[in-house]
RNA sequence: GGCCGCGUACCCAAGUGGCUAAGGGGACGGUUUGCAAAACCGUUAUUCGCCGGUUCGAGUCCGGCCGCGGCCUCCA
């Protein structure tokens, strides 16, 4: 049984698809503001709906999973105006990029990305409810706010009383903002353009502007998020995602306009059942804060983008592997020697599987089909009944049981890769007794099947089954010939010539493997 | 001030009141090896920030204290 802590009740919950029949279940994560690159923060926020996902299907949901780009922001349009770049340009690169550094970091692709500025229609139409409705009003500066007194349920998501709030803590209220407001929690909706001030005032005609009812302007934070979830899921949907910071203001608000424009579709539900909200990402013990870009932009430690393959250092898998091994509701303070760590998980894994394939006769470049066959099925019960095979095969079937209830306990990925790694030591043990003899057909189908246990495990995390080899052409030639040099130079007893083919290969960053049996490989490192 | 979270070995980290407190990294000893890497075997928490309480039994529940962090109007 799935349990999920929901961060309404504040207690794990046993999860239940809003879908009558039980089957499909929807998920709703709040995407990147797109004003800058991608940090290490954001990664951790889109993997995590990235394996809850991934584990709903793997128990056999019909998920379906959309995720925004916020692409209009006071904070984008100071960035075009600044770089003296279109808002466009801005919002199109930074999508791009987000594209790119998901799929390396292995994350499945939304069923929809929608951005704000396609659904503005959507959002007047809110806008225009939430008049109708009363639940929102025209301030003296013709701005359109959301009237939080007026909608009972306002803070229980959040459990803030409005009255023991303190306005203004956080350092970030506009003082004459809150001169025109009803209440000081009320939050804008539509902002007209003549409104602007400083800077974005001087942007002129380069601020973008849409028309509405009320004047030209832009819409307020919030409202695109009530828009596109319901656009794309309806309302009310499942589940939704989002960093802990976004608990509030934001979802607060979103959940209130959404819950007070379509109340008579929701006819008082709730507009989401399971909201589930990731921990942070520090870095020396503090947050990693837009608006302490300086100091981050020193220790070059938070952008996605320098971290990993092809710009970094590290295999993107290791910085999954280092999100994956804390619980998401933890907070992780980051460090390269998590990332270190990380990687040695990763490697002493497809050491685990590469060692597999060799006594197996594995291809490890087939993703290989799950089903035997019942001639293998028959094999992988003999296998069972022979010396070797039995506490492997006794490992693999506790393994899948206890990574299910890992995952069951709202997706614990820190014990679940525990499992996997109790499973690897049992194969590595096995292997290690089997070292250099040949093993029976149905021993052969035994150790594919730990193989594709792992392998299946793996790709419920989301982390690639194999490691990555080199990809063809020059690169993977060069390293064959010069391996080939080195085999001939080893035969020769020329060991003085073989190191420093192998010395002079880790100083471009690849390895030099020999591998039991002879065989040698080149890695990336 | 209000709300929330965290504190488990040298480091990271899991732990639904109940058999020996997962797992990874590191370190040390042994096996294997041209060397290296990988891998195997073994060692590394009588104890879970501190103090009380509930209970036959507490890392887990309750209360207090200490320390660290987050949110409280455009932050993942």
């Amino acid at each position: 049984m799935l349990r999920i802590l929901n961060s309404q009740s504040r207690e794990k919950e046993e999860f239940k698809p809003l879908d009558p029949a039980g089957r499909k279940v929807r998920i709703y994560c709040c995407g990147p503001t797109v004003y800058d690159s991608l940090h290490i923060g954001h990664a951790r926020a889109y993997i995590v709906p990235d394996v809850i996902r991934r584990y709903l299907e793997h128990k056999g949901y019909q998920v379906r999973y959309v995720t925004n780009f916020t692409d209009i922001d006071d904070k984008i349009i100071k960035r075009a105006l600044k770089e003296k770049r279109s808002w466009r340009e801005i919002t199109d690169t930074y999508i791009g990029e987000s594209h790119a550094l998901m799929h390396r970091l292995n994350i499945r692709p939304a069923d929809g990305f929608p951005r704000a500025t396609d659904h503005i229609d959507e959002m007047l139409e809110i806008v225009k409810l939430l008049m109708d409705r009363k639940h929102a009003y025209a301030a003296s500066d013709g701005d359109i706010y959301f009237d939080t007194g007026s909608y009972a349920r306002y803070g229980n998501l959040s459990k803030r009383k409005l009255d023991e709030e303190e306005a203004g803590l956080s350092g970030r209220v506009d003082e004459e903002r809150l001169k025109v407001k009803k209440n000081p929690g009320d939050f804008i909706l539509w902002k007209l353009n003549k409104n602007d001030k400083g800077e974005l005032q001087a942007g002129g005609d380069k601020v973008p502007r849409w028309p509405s009812p009320y004047g030209d302007g832009r819409p307020g934070w919030h409202l695109e998020c009530s828009a596109m979830s319901r656009r794309y899921l309806g309302v009310p949907f499942d589940i939704h995602c989002g960093g802990k910071d976004l608990l509030f203001p934001h979802h607060e608000d979103e959940k209130a306009q959404t819950e007070c424009a379509y109340c008579d579709e929701l006819s008082g539900a709730e507009s989401v059942r399971y909201w589930v909200h990731n921990e942070f990402i520090t870095v020396d013990g503090e947050k990693m804060a837009k608006s302490s870009q300086e100091k981050m932009g020193r220790s070059n430690v938070k952008w996605v983008r320098e971290m990993i393959w092809p710009e970094g250092p590290y295999d993107p898998m290791a910085l999954r592997m280092m999100l994956l091994s804390s619980h998401y509701r933890s907070p992780v303070d980051f460090s390269l020697e998590m990332l270190d760590e990380a990687t040695a998980k990763l490697e002493r894994i497809y050491n685990a599987l590469e060692g597999l394939a060799r006594i197996s006769g594995e291809n490890p470049n087939e993703t290989g089909s799950w089903r035997k066959t019942s001639e293998e099925m028959a094999l992988l019960e003999d296998a069972g009944t022979q010396t070797i095979g039995v506490p492997l095969l006794k490992a693999v079937v506790r393994a899948e049981s206890a990574f299910e209830s890992s995952m069951d306990d709202d997706f614990n990925t820190a014990g679940a890769l525990g499992v996997i790694f109790e499973l690897v030591s049992a194969v590595n043990s096995e292997l290690a007794k089997r070292a250099g003899q040949e093993c029976s057909p149905a021993e052969r189908i035994g150790f594919q099947h730990a193989s594709q246990t792992i392998r299946k495990l793996l790709g419920i995390l989301g982390l690639r089954e194999w490691r990555e080899t080199l990809s063809g052409g020059a690169e993977a030639g060069l390293s064959a010939l010069l391996l080939e040099i080195r085999a001939l130079a080893r035969q020769g007893k020329q060991f003085p010539l073989a190191d420093a083919i192998r010395d002079g290969l880790l100083k471009l960053n690849f390895e030099i493997k020999d591998l039991p049996g002879g065989k040698s490989e080149v890695r990336k490192k």
